[in-house]
DNA sequence: GGCCACTACTATCCAAAGGAAAGTATTGAG
DNA sequence: CTCAATACTTTCCTTTGGATAGTAGTGGCC
């Protein structure tokens, strides 16, 4: 039995397949922003400046379209507090601590292979 | 002088910091084309044109270059075979089949949590 | 009353990446 | 010379990412 996509027997779902829905999910999930902001929201309900620092480098730009793609794919529960200042706390759904598991092995494994990894800035060995 | 990742330790690793490499290595991994790339090479080395058939969709010049970011951080080998006609193959390296495992599982979740996902053309229900 | 700080975005400009389709290079067959 | 096969490369256009600045609402300070 292999071990690629074709592992589960579920219905027509192939994220190998163009026109299954699975591939846009994937390409939802499978972003470097999405699989940090998950990570972040693993600790805990946290508020938009919390993850802007937590993500760093990140623009307010680029982090309100990752939470709203992941909010609108059921990953996050986005909640404003109409208080002064205003509020604004995202949490992960059951969804979204769900998926939270492969991606952390994915942040994991880059951690813990770093050392083993080529970095793009990387030089050819320039001989002469 | 050095960022939190070069000392050699992986404890120092770390995927939220700017600076840090891996950051690149993840942006590399995190993207649809990668996480099908590297789930296509598990079953074995194949050649170019067999995994534009498998990736579904994908156009030769995103396959392309898909595979050489994945070539050059070390996590495919590409040979070539100077035969007629031409003969490239792809393989994993052994950190391609490494991170082949996290990457799998991120795959078989979507297949498997496809049908509690709402999908990207949802439209907002205008409420009221 | 006016200004600043705080919070969460939104807008703008530019560059890089993604995607569809056609072209390139090589060589044997006909 | 064209056809076929393989593996890209090129072109053009749209989308996304990224840096920076501006918007909106309210309380505190002076």
């Amino acid at each position: 039995m292999s071990v690629a996509c074709t592992t589960g027997q579920h219905a027509d779902h192939d994220v190998f397949a163009a026109q299954c829905p699975c591939r846009d999910v994937l390409d939802v999930l499978a972003s470097k922003w999405s699989a940090l902001a998950i990570g972040a929201l693993e600790e805990g309900p946290q508020r938009f400046g919390a993850l802007q620092r937590r993500l760093k480098g990140v623009s307010p730009k680029v982090l309100t379209n990752t939470l709203r793609r992941l909010e609108a794919h059921g990953f996050v529960d986005r909640t404003v507090y109409p208080a002064v200042p205003l509020h604004v706390e995202y949490e992960l759904t059951k969804l979204g601590s769900g998926v939270a598991e492969p991606l952390g092995q994915l942040r994991a494994w880059v951690e813990d292979n770093l050392d083993g990894i080529r970095s793009t800035g990387v030089e050819e060995p320039a001989s002469g």
